[in-house]
DNA sequence: TAGATTGTTAATCGATTAACAATC
DNA sequence: TAGATTGTTAATCGATTAACAATC
């Protein structure tokens, strides 16, 4: 992982002393903590914005649900996929966000819209009561201090990978 | 975007001068020069491993291609799609790919399949002259130094959100 | 006791910030 | 000339690395 045995007892000592001078680590018992540190203990319902093909490849990727993150309702802006099942979960429509929000207490939105509504969306999600954004719109969403945004920009990522490549031979 | 005056003008400097002390930057230009620092200035060919719902979404975003990421081939396992169209792009099996990566001088590769096949189907592109990998896999691949890949680890992004929720009153 | 491994302090390195010179 | 803005050097800060103490 390109990370050394110094780096990763210092970013443990950070939170504790998880192993035993002399003898070891337990692996099981680690990987424990490190998911209580990551709140990997907490249950979270989520809302899905936006069903489209990246919306949808979230909404069946089954692993979160392990991590507790459960997916409780999907919104589009799409009149012909209302109803339609993503995983058991009807697509509904945008209006209905604000209600279903209170009746079932979510605490964080999945942003997959094109991102020319993703700011406005944010705010309305916001006003609803969201703590956290998950944000995959190739925007900055501005968003109170006490809103957690998590960016995945992928274009980002992939001019990371441009600039790299142009420069293999100048690094290695 | 939580970046200081000084701070860009720091890492600009890392490339050459792009303003006018006094005066300013002229923006376009600026655009234009970032752009090339990234290699945004080269064409690149790539092909699409796995054409779940994750790869179709990324074969249906075009503002890749305005970036000169070109998608000429699309792969998957799955015989039900073979031959299937997505955006004008035949599905093809597997086996095709070396074949394929000579003909239309192919340097990316996005590795959107399950994990379970990931690190195979990596050496498998390297061996075939790969030179760069965007890794949606959820694995780290073990490459060679000369191969770049980026990865986009979306449950590690999950995680940063949850551990954020979960301690937003320590940091604030 | 010797070897191995974690915890913790100190040294080193690199990135961010601040300050100021250069220039319009 | 005064104000504004970039370029560049120096100071500060934080993270990584190295060294060693503690412990099995």
């Amino acid at each position: 992982m390109k990370v050394t045995a110094s780096q990763i007892r210092q970013d443990l000592n950070n939170f504790g002393g998880f192993g035993q001078q002399g003898y070891g680590y337990n692996v099981k018992f680690l990987y424990d903590e490190i998911g209580n540190i990551l709140g990997l203990d907490k249950k979270h319902n989520l809302i899905l914005i936006g069903a489209g093909n990246l919306g949808q490849a979230l909404a069946n990727y089954v692993n979160f649900e392990k991590r507790g993150f459960l997916i409780k309702g999907i919104f589009d802006k799409n009149k012909d996929i209302h109803g339609k099942l993503i995983r058991n979960i009807p697509v509904r429509p945008m209006d209905e966000i604000e209600s279903f929000m209170k009746e079932n207490d979510i605490d964080i939105a999945i942003l997959t819209i094109p991102k020319s509504g993703a700011v406005d969306m944010a705010k309305k999600l916001v006003s609803y009561g969201i703590k956290g954004i998950w944000n995959f719109a190739h925007v900055d969403l501005n968003v109170p201090d006490n809103i957690e945004v998590e960016n995945v920009h992928l274009s980002e990522s992939l001019m990371k990978l441009s600039y790299n490549l142009a420069n293999i031979q100048d690094n290695r």
